[in-house]
RNA sequence: GCGACCGUGGUGAAGUGGUUAACACAUCUGGCUGUGAACCAGACAUGCGUGAGUUCGAUUCUCAUCGAUCGCCCCA
C-alpha cells in the first residue's frame, strides 16, 4: 500500500523548495528595511476568531475552512489567512499599548478547502504585512509600495497594480443601498450567482464575469458618487503619493475584496506571464478599520497585504526559465583508490569547517562516475585526489564550467577556494 | 460544490481483448582499472493510478474511487 499525497497539497524539493525559501528571505529582509518585525502566530485558532473577523458571509469562512473539534471539545479551525491571528496576538499581548503603528510581517501556511487548480492549493504559503494603529494615508502608500517594490525586486518587471476605494463605513452602506435599489428589479434575469450575491454581498455582483450581466452592471451606480468628501480625499491622497513614487496603478472600480473586513483603499497585484499564464492575483490587500475592535481590541485603523508564495514562485519559474536557481555546492571531492578515501573525507570535513559547501562520494567509484556526480550536484569545482596527490599534499582543482584545471598545494587550498568561489558568487550576482 | 478532460517506468511517451508492454532520454555495468564526450555490448515496468465487475482471458470494455489539469464559484 503506497500512501497518496493529500488532495490539494504538494511536496516541494530541489529548486522549488530552495526558491520558496529564498522568496521568504528576500521579502522578510525588504520588510525589515521598512521597519517591520517578524511575528509568528499559531497555525490554528478558535473557529470563532475567523467567523468574526474574516466574516460569516465570506466564502472562506462559509465553506472553505478546515474546522474540527479537538480532544478537549474545543471548536478549532486551521487558519485560512493570517491577519486574524495577528490581530488576536496584538490583543492577547496588549501590543496596542506600544508605540503605534505596530508593523509586523509574517510568513506561514494557510488552509482553504477549495477545488485545487494550478496555482491554487489547499495548504499554501502566505507572506504578508500588517501596519496597525494609525489612520493616515501615508501608511497605506507605504504598505502598497512595500508590496510593489518587493515584487519588482524578485523579478516582476511589469506588474499590474489594481486599486480601488470602498470608502468609509457610511459611504459603503449608502452605496450598498443604492446598488440593491438598482438591481432590485433586474436581479431576476441575472445569473444564479448574482442572485445569491444580491442577498449575501451586493458588492460582489460587480465582480461577475457573465456577459449578459456585465451590460447591466455597466450602468450600475458607481462608488464614486457615494463617497463622502473625506473618503474621496483619502483615496486621492493615496493616488497622488503613489504618483510621486512613480508607482503605476490602474483604478478598477469593480475591485471588491472577498474578505469582509476591508474599507477605504483595496488593491491587488497581478502579473501575466509572457506565455499567457495568469494565476490571478499574486498578492492583495487593503485598509481595514474595525478588525482589531471586532477581535476585542481598541478601534484602530490598519492596512496590510498578503502574497501567495506558490503563485509567485510558479510565475518566476516561467519568467526566469534557465536562470531559475538550482541547488548547488562549491566543491565535489573526487578520490581515487582505497587509500585516499579517508584522507579525502578528513579534508572535506576541514573545508566544511571553513563554510564551504563540500560533498563527496563515499563509495568506490570510477573517476568518470564521480565526475558525473559532481555535475549532477551542480558543483562549481571538483577536487581530484589520487594517491600521488596525497603523497605530495597537492591536488588538481578543476573548474567544472570552464574545464580548466590547476594544481594546488594543501597550504594554498583554502585561500584559493576563497578567491575562486568568492569570485564565482560575485559573478552570479551580476 | 458543479462541468470538462486525463492517469502507462526516473522522464517523455507508443500501443493492443490473448504467449516477451514499442521507441527515446536518463541511469547502471563492461569494452577504456586517473577526468564530464562519442561509439559498441548488456541491464532496467512481476506492470499500465486504486478497487470491483464483464470475459476462457483485461493494461485495453463497464462501474466506482482517488488524483492531476482546465472552466465556473471563490481566492493568494
Amino acid at each position: 500500500m503506497e500512501y497518496q499525497i493529500q488532495r490539494g497539497t504538494y511536496d516541494a524539493y530541489d529548486e522549488e523548495a530552495l526558491n520558496l525559501k529564498k522568496l521568504e528571505e528576500i521579502f522578510s529582509s525588504i520588510a525589515s528595511t521598512y521597519g517591520y518585525n517578524y511575528i509568528k502566530t499559531p497555525t490554528y485558532e478558535q473557529t470563532e476568531l475567523f467567523t468574526r473577523s474574516v466574516g460569516e458571509s465570506s466564502d472562506i469562512v462559509n465553506k472553505e475552512m478546515f474546522t474540527f473539534l479537538d480532544k478537549g471539545g474545543r471548536n478549532i479551525s486551521l487558519r485560512p489567512e493570517l491577519t486574524a491571528g495577528v490581530m488576536r496576538a496584538i490583543v492577547t499581548n496588549k501590543l496596542y499599548a506600544r508605540d503605534l503603528p505596530l508593523k509586523n510581517f509574517y510568513c506561514g501556511n494557510v488552509f482553504r478547502y477549495e477545488r485545487p487548480q494550478q496555482g491554487r492549493y489547499r495548504e499554501f504559503l502566505q507572506f504578508g504585512v500588517e501596519c496597525v494603529g494609525i489612520n493616515n494615508y501615508f501608511h497605506d502608500v507605504e504598505t502598497i509600495s512595500l508590496g510593489y517594490k518587493s515584487l519588482k525586486f524578485v523579478g516582476f518587471s511589469h506588474l499590474i497594480l489594481k486599486i480601488n476605494t470602498l470608502g468609509d463605513e457610511s459611504s459603503r452602506e449608502n452605496y450598498k443601498i443604492a446598488l440593491r435599489d438598482y438591481f432590485k428589479d433586474k436581479i431576476s434575469c441575472m445569473c444564479p450567482d448574482c442572485q445569491r450575491r444580491f442577498e449575501t454581498n451586493v458588492l460582489r455582483i460587480l465582480d461577475c464575469k457573465v456577459e449578459e450581466d456585465q451590460k447591466i452592471i455597466k450602468d450600475a451606480p458607481k462608488i464614486n458618487s457615494y463617497l463622502s468628501q473625506e473618503a474621496k480625499d483619502y483615496f486621492q491622497n493615496v493616488l497622488d503619493l503613489l504618483d510621486e513614487q512613480s508607482i503605476e496603478y490602474v483604478i478598477d472600480d469593480t475591485l471588491v475584496r472577498g474578505l469582509d473586513y476591508y474599507s477605504q483603499v483595496v488593491f491587488e497585484y497581478h502579473y501575466i506571464a509572457s506565455d499567457g499564464t495568469n494565476l490571478g492575483a499574486i498578492g492583495a490587500g487593503g485598509h481595514y478599520d474595525n478588525l482589531l475592535s471586532d477581535v476585542g481590541g481598541p478601534k484602530l485603523s490598519s492596512v496590510g497585504f498578503a502574497f501567495g508564495l506558490e503563485r509567485i514562485n510558479a510565475l518566476l519559474k516561467i519568467i526566469e526559465g534557465e536562470k531559475y536557481e538550482k541547488p548547488n555546492i562549491d566543491l565535489y571531492i573526487i578520490h581515487l583508490g582505497e587509500e585516499t578515501k579517508q584522507y579525502s573525507f578528513l579534508l572535506m570535513q576541514e573545508l566544511r569547517e571553513a563554510f564551504f559547501k563540500v560533498d563527496m562520494c563515499l563509495e568506490e567509484k570510477s573517476i568518470k562516475s564521480q565526475l558525473k556526480l559532481a555535475i549532477r550536484k551542480n558543483a562549481k569545482f571538483a577536487l581530484i585526489i589520487g594517491s600521488e596527490e596525497m603523497q605530495k599534499n597537492c591536488f588538481n582543482l578543476k573548474n567544472l564550467n570552464t574545464q580548466e584545471q590547476i594544481e594546488i598545494s594543501y597550504e594554498n587550498l583554502i585561500d584559493k577556494l576563497d578567491e575562486v568561489i568568492g569570485l564565482g558568487d560575485y559573478e552570479d550576482e551580476k
